[in-house]
Formats: structure tokens, sequence, C-alpha cells
DNA sequence: TATCATGTAACATCATATGTTACATGATGG
DNA sequence: CCATCATGTAACATATGATGTTACATGATA
């Protein structure tokens, strides 16, 4: 099964514009997202349709966060770039008339629909801002191991 | 996203093998679960094994049940037919050495893990002969109405 | 006005479930 | 023993949808 990386994708994307403090051409995020310009353009209209994210043309022109970071969750960011499924089973049919398949979608269905809920969840509850602090967090330690290894090669 | 209906479409031979008290040809479950002999081959051929399904050849050949059916939970019948992939998101890429997809893929794969874990807890906790008893509860109840409007139409 | 950047249409590509054809193998009944 | 029935399986076709790519239009800035 092909899975979905538009979420994932766009997430990173979304982190190096908050680290940038003026706005990131798709050319930028393309490198950063190891895609296309014409690729970011597309996911990241989502995102501004949803005025998470703004866009500039010509020159100086970029992506740019349009709301405090702390106000988006993962939820919204998941929404904007279309609601991909989430889960990757289904029914053949979506209208069964036949007794033995409306037992059968009834039994999978109802687990679908709580773990896709159980996802939503998940996702509402965690911030873009708290993601970039996870991910600072990261880069702090990650530093800090390089300089204890150059002061360990003295 | 193309959902994968191998565990529906299997569910929905299964109940027509318990109901049918002799074996079922694949001619036969191609019909009920509206698709191809070759393909209900193909998904049985997995349950067999498991040993949750017998095939035997030739004339009054066809499948058989296994096992109890009190005794086979969706669990396993998901991981006979293949165990497809369940959550329809994933990552760029799997190995990152960059700090952002580093904190991007934690954020997301705790979440897609604990669905995974929950959907198969769910399933694990349905067996076949459950599906089957609430199949023949629906079959009664049919044929209630049924006759409920036999009887009204007098 | 040249350059830079987005906006978007129109394809190509790729992976994978599903559908289909063809033929081999084995079992049963006559 | 042979015709028939059924599975076993390889090989290829099809469909779908994300992703990649090219091409060109539009708008903004220096």
């Amino acid at each position: 099964m092909i899975r979905d990386s538009r979420l994932s994708s766009v997430l990173h994307g979304l982190l190096h514009m908050i680290g940038a403090g003026e706005p990131v051409t798709s050319e930028q995020l393309a490198q950063a997202m190891a895609t296309n310009p014409v690729v970011v353009r597309r996911v990241m209209a989502g995102l501004r349709e949803q005025g998470l994210v703004r866009s500039e043309k010509g020159h100086g022109g970029g992506w740019t966060l349009a709301r405090d970071p702390a106000g988006i969750t993962l939820a919204d960011i998941y929404r904007a770039v279309g609601a991909p499924t989430i889960v990757a089973m289904g029914h053949r049919s979506e209208n069964p008339g036949c007794l033995v398949e409306q037992a059968v979608n009834d039994a999978l269905s109802s687990t679908f629909r709580e773990v896709e809920a159980i996802f939503l969840k998940r996702l509402g509850a965690v911030t873009l801002d708290a993601l970039a602090k996870d991910f600072e967090r990261r880069l702090a330690k990650h530093k800090q191991s390089l300089e204890d290894q150059i002061h360990a090669a003295k």
C-alpha cells in the first residue's frame, strides 16, 4: 500500500518556515522536503486556503506562517492537506443490500471509525509550536553532543 | 487512496462457508464476494497456510472451515490475508538523519503505532463465530420483517 | 522592463490491489 | 483409464491515486 506522506512532508516544511525569519520559497522548501517546488505549492495551497500560511509573489516572496503556531494543531494541518484517508482498509461495496455484507461492514466499520477518531484526537492534542520546541530540544542536544566530542578529542 | 478490501471480502466468504454445510467452490465464493475465482483462491491460500481453512480438489471439492469459528478472531484472519497496511499515511523517509524529520516522524509514528495497536486489539476481541451469530440475528429480524409486511397487507 | 516567485494545467511515473487468461495438477466418478 | 471438476499458480492487464515533471501564465519587486 502506498502511504500518503503529505502530512509528514508538510510538517517538515512548516518547521523549516518557523526556523527562518523570512519568507521561504517553494524552491527552498522543496530542497528541505526532498521533493519538487510544484509539489510544495500544491500542498501548501491547501494550508493557505485554511489561513494557516500566506504566499507572496516576486522578489523576496515565498511562504510565511499566517498564525501563531501555538494555535495550530496537527489536526488542522491534516485537514488542510486534504484530510487523507486514515485507515487503509475498506469494503468492496459501501451500499450493501446483502445481510452478510451488512454484518461484516458493521463489525469492521465501527472499528475503523473508532480508530479514526482516536487518530484525530491525538493530532488535535499536538500544536505546531510543541513540535517546533521538540525539534529545538533535539537540536540543542545534538550540538551538546558535538561539543562533547570535540572536548573529548583534545 | 485505494482501500484494501481483502479482509472485508474474505469475511464475507467465510460467513457463506459457515452457512453451507458442505465444501464451497471458489466459483460459488466468487459469486458471493462479487469477484473472480482466482482472486478467491489467492486470498484463501493465505487462510489455508494459517490452518484456518482447507481446500479439496476434484468432484465435491472446495473450501471448508478447518477450525471452530469460536476460536478464530478477526485478527487471525487479518494476519492470514497478509496483514495489510492499517494506517494509510507514512513518512517520506523511514531512515532520517535530519533532526527536523526525526521530530516529525516521532510525533506521527507514536500515533500511528497506537492506532494500529488499538485496531488489532479490537479485531482480536471479535470471533468469527460472533460475527456469524450477528448475521443470523439480522437474518431472523429480516424474515420477521417480511412476515410482518405480509400480515399487514392482508 | 527584467527577474523572481507563485498558480495551475497537463501530462508522466510508480506502486499495489484487483481482474483476467491460460495452463498445470490432482481427485473423483463413471 | 479417462472425462470432468476443482484447486494452484504464473503471467499479464487494469484501475487508482500519490507523486514527479514540464510548460506557461500571472503578479510583484527592483
